[in-house]
Formats: C-alpha cells, structure tokens, sequence
DNA sequence: ATAAGTCACATACGGTACGTATGTCAATAC
DNA sequence: GTATTGACATACGTACCGTATGTGACTTAT
C-alpha cells in the first residue's frame, strides 16, 4: 500500500530537519543554502517553505530538537544526583562539556540568539532554562540558597555555563580547559549558597 | 584649501561606522543593506568595500568601536571604587546595564558572536575582558580569590553579567527586573571569594 | 608650474539565494 | 468512480553581495 499522507510528510519534515541541522553546523545560518538543504534531503524548496514558512522557521524547528536533547541529557544527569544542590552543579557541568559539540554551540548558542532573538523568548521555550529555573525554585524553598529571584539565579547560572562552554570550544586544547572551566563555574555557583 | 586625502578618508571611515552602527542596531546584520548604508552616509557601496573588505569587516569596525566604549566606561567606573573587589563587582554591573543599550545588545551580544565568531577571538581583543581579567589577576595575586584559572574567572565572571543583561532587556520591565539580576551577579561574583 | 602617477571612490556586472505564485499528481472523501 | 484536497515541485521576480573596471582629484617629481 502507498504511504499514508501525514506519514511521509513526518518523514520529509525529519529529512529537512536533519538535513538542515547538519548544514547549520557546517556553514552557519546565513552560508547554509536552502536549495543544497533540500536537495540533500531528496526534496525542494516548496517542501521547506510549505512545512516551515521560512528559512527561520527551520532553524527554529531545529533549535527545538537539538534543545530538547539537551533537556533529555540534563534531566538523566540530575536524576543521578543525591541531592538538588549536587544535582544543578553536575547539570552545569553538562551543559558545559554539551557545548562542546559544534552543533550545539554553532546551532544553540551563536545563529539560535542572532536569528531567533533572546532565548528565553523562543517559541521552544528553551527547555534548558526551565529545568535549571525549576531546580533554583525547590532549592529556594529548601532555604539551601540565598533569597534572591528564581529567574535572575536560574539565567546566571546557565549563561555562566553557556559561555564558559563557548570558551572551552573555542579554545586550542579543550580538555585542557575543560576542568578549569567547570572548577571555576562550580566555584560561583557557590555564591548562591544561603551559609558558607 | 582643498581637503587632504588621508584627512576625508578618515572623515568616510567614521560616516560609514556610523551608519553602519546605525542600520545594525536597527535591521541587524544581515537584514542591514550595504546600498542604504553607504547612501545614507552619501557614498557608495565602493567606498565601503575600500576601506572594509566586506561586510564582516564593517561590522568588525563598528563592533570594535563600541567594545572601546564600553571599556572606557567600565574603566572608569572601577577607578571610583575603594578596593579591587569592590571595582569588579561595580564593573559587573556596569556591564549589565550598559547591555540594556539595543545597539550593545544586537551588535555586540547577538550578531558580533554569530558573524564573527567567539568574542576572545575578535580582532578587536574584547577590550571588556581584558579588563575584568586583570582585575581578576590582582585579585588572585592578593589571594582574595579562590586559586582558579584567571581567565576562567574573568569569562565566567562576563559572561554571567552579559547574559543577565540580555535578560533584563527583553523583559517587559527592565527597571523592576534590573536590581534582580545584579543582586544574582554579585550573590554568585562571591563565590569566587577565598573564604568568608 | 606642469605633467605623470596614485588612489579613494563610483559605476557596472555577474552570480547567488530567498520568497512567492502557480502547477501537478497522489491520497483522501463522498 | 469521481471530485477535492493538499503536499510538494517548478518557475519567476527581486534583492543583495562581491568584483572588476573606470574616473577624477590629490600628490609627487621634474
């Protein structure tokens, strides 16, 4: 029997999106070309345009997996803590050694802000954020932090990730970098801490 | 006397800057045109191709221009301070605010990194860091901080302030959400103290 | 002072890529 | 079995970047 229709069209969508995550990696946003995108995936442009209304709304599409793996990742790492606080430090952590990945940090990180605006504001909501917000919110009720605003905590907190990741990435020997990055993160996390 | 050559070539340099901080600040990078930037400064897009090389050197220019500023300010701002940590954490909030401003925002946060790629690695230096890892560096040699990578520090210590500020300026309330995000900065900068 | 040369900038062109408008054919509905 | 929907292909117009070439004003040398 032929194919139903809203099943090839999963199909296709999962073509473009894997086809375009791997060309945003490669060329950035702005160098990746649609036509060479959709060709790659077997198809065209007036598939592209159909199911994702433009070249943004692509890159927004794949945003939202690449975000929600990382949520996925995150959500395992705290799982296997003992206890919240131990919990946001090692999802720190992860985040910073997941920004090591070119997709990530190429994807995420640079074209996601420049294209999409602010990332708190993306139509995906930005998974990552909302963990760590919900990990500083139960820990703020524990009374292990300091009284300060659940959101100011939360954003502090992974942009100090994100961007000691980008420096990781960027640097000549990244896993020499690497320990220094996370000592230095888990060291102001600490900050937060309500006693010393 | 007719001007002399090195004199407007200066003069078209900073009307194009100009311009250029403009329409970025305005369109952003890539929805910037090059034809109504140089026409609004009443030149061409050869002038601009003269003195740049390409658009990505434009935004270089304009980016590093900004960046001088700000460090001007920051600088500033530190000197009126009583000691080495007090002069940091100021800087941090300097920094915060001075994010507010759109033009620091889109050209500097959000479309320096996409186009150009990691800001330590920008030809302009980051002036910003710099400074704050000095500061760090005194720090560190005082003993007040922690034995961390100072340049960890210092790019943890930005980034948290950058990122908090992105924060404030997409929220709907900058001035109620403004002293939130600076109690979390220095709430976290202490972190990084010795001992308490 | 005049003539040759330099160079900053303007003009013209080619190529590429996005977004839209229209066409088409298979899958669904009746 | 026919009609219709709609997912996708094709064709087109437009905008814009980067380059190659031209030109006129300022500089330099004789």
């Amino acid at each position: 029997m032929a194919r139903s229709r809203i099943e090839t069209m999963e199909e296709n969508r999962a073509k473009l999106i894997a086809a375009a995550r791997k060309a945003f990696a490669e060329k950035g946003f702005a160098g990746a070309s649609m036509d060479e995108l959709t060709a790659e995936a077997g198809l065209t442009r007036g598939a592209l345009y159909h199911n994702f209304g433009d070249k943004k709304g692509l890159l927004a599409a794949v945003v939202k997996q690449i975000d929600d793996e990382m949520a996925g990742r995150a959500r395992d790492i705290a799982a296997g803590s003992v206890d919240e606080w131990q919990a946001l430090l090692a999802e720190g952590a992860a985040y910073i050694e997941m920004a090591l990945d070119p997709e990530v940090q190429r994807i995420v990180l640079l074209d996601g802000p420049a294209v999409l605006g602010d990332p708190s504001q993306w139509p995906s909501q930005n998974s990552c954020l909302v963990l760590t917000q919900q990990a500083v919110e139960r820990l703020l009720a524990q009374g292990v932090l300091k009284p300060l605003d659940a959101e100011a905590a939360a954003r502090l907190v992974s942009g100090a990730a994100l961007n000691a990741a980008l420096w990781v990435a960027a640097s000549d020997e990244p896993q020499t970098v690497l320990p220094k990055a996370i000592a230095a993160f888990q060291a102001m996390a600490e900050g937060l801490l309500a006693k010393s």
